[in-house]
DNA sequence: GAGTATCTTGAACGAACATTCAAAAAGGAA
DNA sequence: TTCCTTTTTGAATGTTCGTTCAAGATACTC
């Protein structure tokens, strides 16, 4: 027996990495040997193709999202101070330059939406339980009473969410920080409100 | 002497719809033969090469567009009502699953990003037009005592245009017309209030 | 420490890619 | 009609792609 060598969250890291800078199609097997480190055998031994790295990308990415998203959400008591902070740390993303601005869920949507309904669906999911989850924590922000009981929560989640998307594509173009705060800010305001 | 046999406007627009439809790297000279109907040598002809196309396809994009904006913000009198109609008309795209519903400049935008700077610049040049002609649209709607006059147009503009790509985002994975609607009526209050 | 099962390596593969080009076709001018 | 110029055609080009595979390396088992 033997066991592999390389550390699989490393890897997967690495190649998500190259796949939100240079999309999907465009990433060469090349680009992932230098960015994982990995030779193609190595590569194919693992995750069958370029296509079973990305499904497993898309899974580490999830795992890490969640992580994230559960350690802003037990950050403090009041669930809506929660919620600016991640969307704070969302403008912070944004600005900061580095890849990780764009995610990579949307940004494999986009490439692949109509192409490969498999990865559609489960980009959908992913999306969907990010959703849920924002639903679950504007329920409790209801119950803490800072935001009103007449509220759907799953509207809130919806919307709050739709404006993480806008936010992101119109960073892209204009990723001046003042101006991602004020729209992030409005955006907060038009969620409580 | 000789002219081209081919309608330019016609090769252009299949040319975008192609690229919508699969994404710019994934859309390959066979792909554009069959859209366009042109051979490859036709093609290199009149555009030098593929990159050479999607610049002609964007701006063709571009003035397409314009046109369409002209023709809402002329339907009537009052500019909020057209605005409406226009926000109506995005959802629509949306759900109507043909390949429109995505935004060429987005999806270009979102493949081609810290690739090619060229092309980064020219759909971020679009897009701030764009943006440019919502502010205007706005400041005429505070004009028509429709918005209130100390809100800034420029902000809104960047405010509604970050709903509508969060729309589009949003609707690729959850396309239900009635969610879609519930969400652009929000989008269309907080940008009146 | 020998045997073996597994992983790593990187060269090699056919396919598909964007691009080129020379020959054929066709419009315009005479 | 004839000639010239430009376009159209589609096969050929070299490159790069994702993928495979056989040989070498390595760690675990006994």
């Amino acid at each position: 027996m033997r066991n592999a060598e390389f550390d699989k969250e490393k890897v997967l890291r690495s190649a998500m990495n190259a796949f939100m800078n240079k999309g999907y199609a465009n990433t060469s097997m090349q680009d992932l040997k230098k960015a994982t480190g990995l030779h193609p055998g190595s590569i194919y031994c693992a995750f069958e193709n370029k296509r079973g790295l990305l499904l497993e990308a898309l899974e580490q990415y999830r795992l890490d999202r969640k992580a994230e998203f559960d350690k802003f959400f037990s950050a403090t008591e009041r669930t809506i101070d929660n919620l600016k902070s991640y969307l704070d740390n969302v403008v912070n993303e944004c600005v900061s330059c580095d890849n990780t601005q764009a995610c990579l869920l949307t940004k494999a949507l986009n490439e692949t939406a109509e192409q490969d309904v498999e990865i559609q669906q489960i980009i959908s999911n992913n999306l969907s339980m990010l959703q849920q989850a924002f639903a679950d924590k504007f329920e409790q922000a209801k119950n803490e009473k800072d935001i009103s009981a007449d509220k759907d929560s799953e509207h809130l989640a919806r919307y709050f969410l739709m404006g993480i998307y806008g936010l992101r594509t119109f960073a892209q173009t204009h990723p001046k920080p003042e101006v991602l705060t004020q729209l992030a800010e409005q955006l907060y305001q038009d969620v409580l409100r």
